[in-house]
DNA sequence: TCCGAAATTTCTGTCGACAAATAAAATACA
DNA sequence: TGTATTTTATTTGTCGACAGAAATTTCGGA
C-alpha cells in the first residue's frame, strides 16, 4: 500500500483560513512527489485525497491542476491522474539544461549580487555542510538544492530561477533514488566547490564563477550517470 | 468596454466532448491575452466567463488556474483575478533569457535536426515571408514566433522549448503594443536572417548558427528598446 | 475451462448552491 | 458638506451531487 500516507492534520487545528486549502494540498503533494514518498506511476485518487485532507474534491482538483502544469503529475483524460515517471530516456536533455542553468545563474549572481545575497548563500552553505557532516543523505540533497537556488535568486532573473527550480527538483527526485549508495567522498568535494563558488561570486569574478559552475555541474552529471549505469535494475525503471 | 469580447460558440455546435471544456476555455483565453484582446489589468470575472462559454464556473476556474501558473494572469486572493501586466521594469531579464534561448535552441537544432525538421522550418519561414509581403504586422509577429518554436522543437530539448514558448509569447504580447509603428525595413532583414539560420542549421554548422541567432536576438532586442524609448506614453504602461 | 458480451462499479468532469470575504453603497454624525 | 460607520451587493472559495467514461466484474456460451 504505497499510497497509504499518514493523515495530514490541518496546521494548528484552528482556522484553516479560507483559500489556503488548495495551496496547502499543493505544497504537501509536491513535497511528497519530490521526496518520492509518492512513487512515480502511483495514482492520485481525488476522492481519497479529499478524505485525507478533509476537504472537498474542488480544492484537491485545483492543486492537481497546478501540479499537472508543472509536469509533476500526468492526467489521463477521464482516467486516473498519476505521478509522472522519471524520464530516463531524456536524461541528456535534462543534463544539458541543468548544466546551462548552473552556469547562467552563477554568472548572473557574480554580476548582480548584493551583500545580503552573499550572507544568504553562506547560511545555506552552512546548512549543507551540516548535512554532510551528519552524513544525512536526504538533507544533503535538499540543502544542496536550496544553496543553488539561493545563487539563482541572487542572479535576479526570474525566468532562469523558475526553470532552475524545476530542474533541481527533478534532480532531487532522481538522486533520491540513489541516496543509499552515497559515499562520503563527493559531498566533501561539493562543500569545497561551493565555498569556491561563493568566493568567486563575492569577488564578482564572472569567468571564474562560470568555470566553477561548469565543473560542479559536470561532477553532478557524472555522479548520476555512474549511479544509473551501476544500477542493475535499470530496466525496471525504463518506462515502456 | 474592453472586456466585451465577441461571444464564443462551442466549435461545431455538436458534441462539446466531455473534458474538453476547460481546455477550450484555456486556449481561447490564452490567445486573447497574448493578442492583447484582453488588456493587461482587465479583470477576469468567473461568472461572466461562465456565461460567455456557456459553462459552469468549475471548468472556467480550472482554465484560470492553468493561466495563473504560467503567469499570464494574476490572482488577488478572494478578489478579482486580472490579466498580468507586462513588466517593463524587468525587461532586461526578459531580453537576457530570450537571447540565451535563441542561441541555445538554434545550436541544438544545428546538431540534432533531421530532414523533416528542415522541411517544417521552411514551411514556417514561407508563412513568415507571406506575412511580410502582405505587410500584415500581426501575422508577422505570430509567424515569427512559430518559426523560432519550430527550431526549438528540432533542437529536441523540452525544457528549452517550454521556456522559449513562454518568452516568445511574452515577446508577442510586447510587440503587439507597437505593431502600428512597424516599418518595412526590419522584417525584410528578418526574412534574410531566417534563411541564413535555416542554411546554417541544415549544414550542421553550430557556431555559425549560434552567431546568427545572437545577431537575430540583438536585432529584436534593440528593435523593442527603440520602440519603448520612442514611446512618449511610456509612463502610462509602468505598473505602479 | 476459457473467451467474449453485458452489467456493475468506480472515478472523473461538470453543475448549481451556499458561505466567507471583500468592495460598493447608504446612512449617520460632526 | 465631508468623513466614519453600517448595510448591501458582488464575487470568490468550497461543497455535495449528478452524469458520462473507463475499468472491472459477472454471466453465458463454446
Amino acid at each position: 500500500m504505497a499510497r497509504d500516507t499518514t493523515q495530514v492534520k490541518a496546521e494548528g487545528t484552528e482556522t484553516p483560513k479560507r483559500g489556503s486549502g488548495s495551496a496547502h494540498v499543493y505544497k504537501v503533494l509536491r513535497n511528497e512527489i519530490i521526496d518520492l514518498a509518492l512513487a512515480p506511476g502511483s495514482p492520485m485518487d481525488e476522492l481519497q485525497l479529499a478524505e485525507r485532507f478533509s476537504l472537498s474534491r474542488t480544492p484537491i482538483r485545483e492543486a492537481l491542476v497546478r501540479l499537472s502544469v508543472e509536469g509533476l503529475i500526468t492526467t489521463l483524460p477521464n482516467r486516473a491522474t498519476i505521478v509522472s515517471n522519471i524520464d530516463f530516456l531524456n536524461l541528456s536533455q535534462f543534463f544539458d539544461a541543468l548544466t546551462l542553468m548552473y552556469r547562467v545563474t552563477t554568472r548572473l549572481a557574480a554580476g548582480h549580487h548584493n551583500p545580503d545575497d552573499i550572507a544568504r548563500m553562506r547560511a545555506k552553505q552552512e546548512e549543507f555542510t551540516r548535512a554532510v557532516d551528519a552524513r544525512d543523505a536526504l538533507a544533503l540533497i535538499a540543502t544542496n538544492r536550496d544553496f543553488h537556488l539561493e545563487i539563482a535568486r541572487a542572479g535576479g532573473n526570474n525566468y532562469y530561477t523558475e526553470l532552475f527550480t524545476r530542474l533541481l527538483d527533478e534532480n532531487r527526485r532522481i538522486l533520491r533514488l540513489y541516496y543509499s549508495s552515497f559515499n562520503d567522498e563527493l559531498p566533501r568535494r561539493y562543500v569545497i566547490e561551493h565555498d569556491q563558488m561563493i568566493a568567486a561570486i563575492a569577488a564578482r569574478d564572472i569567468e571564474e564563477a562560470d568555470r566553477l559552475a561548469s565543473a560542479h555541474a559536470e561532477q553532478i552529471v557524472t555522479q548520476i550517470q555512474s549511479y544509473i549505469t551501476a544500477d542493475k535494475r535499470v530496466n525496471a525503471k525504463l518506462p515502456l
